[in-house]
DNA sequence: TTGTCAATTGTCAGTGGCTGTCACTAGCCT
DNA sequence: AGGCTAGTGACAGCCACTGACAATTGACAA
């Protein structure tokens, strides 16, 4: 028998993985080729060879498999942002988070799609409304998780001070209309989106970058 | 046989009018009664007295009643915002536009429903994923309006400059924040969202508030 | 190896949002 | 009065999603 090291996690579990895997990849190729309405769980499922009722068991919905990849990606992020140097402003640690972020997701993504599907993906949620709105909301979840992280790193109390929840909405708004940017714009790599997040950034940086920990903060 | 003066638009129309106020009074009644989940399509055609084929005629989804009202509000704070002198900055414009917007909303409303149920409803839309998802959706739509009209103030392409998307976009997520936290806050009242309104327009302020058309502007 | 347990899956039936179709009713207009 | 047509109800059907139960299969111990 076979020492189960780190690596060999028993055959029922990597076959759950293949699964999801699967499950995954064919999902976001039909959504990105015939469209994410046009596609039905069932033929998703028929691909992959399971029920439709499995589907469901791996993802709680339809939009849920949308998001697999993205999830992976936005926690990229926040553990990008948690090893930010603390002497860094909030600004500059979620800036250069992102930034750190975009150049590592490569990799990631890589391990269970490509990162052309991924890019694919991201362009068809950000121009299918029921996609959309889900992606808007997860986004706003992203954000109450940043603003308690930025909140911790600047010893500040979320809810008695609203600068964190605040900064970081502004910042989350400058992100969102970068990703919109870049789904219009004819640039659809990785290098593009992340150059297009510093010119953003950069937009909004001389404006907002001031330290709250100077005299002259804002009353509570 | 009477002229038909512009309070008189015929038998058939105010008909109409009256199912739709009806269908929209009934909805919210019964969404934040009962929620909006447990609240069935047939459910309230029935107590309107309808089929239910009749209120998708009136309403596409049953996400869009719930927001029949909230709609009305948005269209008030585009005419303020366009009524604004055409001297005042980005900022200036939008904050004054928000908060003349509070005030007047008021009247707006209880001309179809009370005001009193608005808010349950503003509430219940915070508070429930799929109707958060279609508002977040609905707000990131308004920020496209709005910044052609900041855009088309300060002269310049929204295409070609993104300023004004950014400056929207960072503005927007201060009033998504802002409505977030009046619906876990104890003061459930049109003045209080008003204060909130302003208190974390504040914060904002005094980092944004700078004039786009001084020297030092940012690169295209 | 084999039997037992528990996790995973397939099948089936049902709910609810939403759409197309078609016949019918009722306001409108000549 | 009578034809026209907007608005409606009734019906059938698609699809996302869920609960219940039975069948299967990997895990693990005897």
């Amino acid at each position: 028998m076979p020492a189960p090291g780190p690596s060999a996690p028993g055959l029922r579990e990597r076959k759950k993985q293949r699964t999801r895997d699967a499950l995954i990849q064919v999902s976001l190729e039909l959504f990105t080729t015939q469209g994410y309405e046009r596609t039905t769980v069932d033929e998703i499922a028929e691909a992959v060879e399971v029920s439709q009722r499995t589907f469901f068991r791996y993802f709680s919905s339809k939009e849920e498999v949308a998001f697999a990849v993205q999830r992976m990606v936005e926690e990229e992020f926040v553990r990008a942002l948690v090893r930010r140097p603390p002497e860094e402003g909030p600004f500059d640690a979620m800036r250069h988070a992102v930034l750190a972020a975009w150049d590592d997701v490569g990799d990631v993504i890589d391990r269970i799609v490509p990162v052309e599907l991924y890019l694919k993906t991201f362009f068809m949620i950000e121009s299918t409304p029921a996609l959309l709105a889900a992606h808007l909301r997860r986004s706003s979840e992203m954000e109450e998780t940043i603003a308690r992280v930025v909140a911790r790193r600047e010893g500040l109390d979320v809810d008695a001070d609203p600068r964190p929840r605040i900064a970081v909405a502004a910042f989350g708004g400058v992100m969102r209309v970068t990703g919109q940017m870049w789904g219009k714009g004819p640039d659809r790599t990785l290098e593009g989106i992340r150059a297009l997040t510093e010119r953003y950034l950069d937009h909004l940086g001389p404006a907002l970058s001031l330290h709250w920990r100077e005299p002259g903060a804002p009353r509570g």
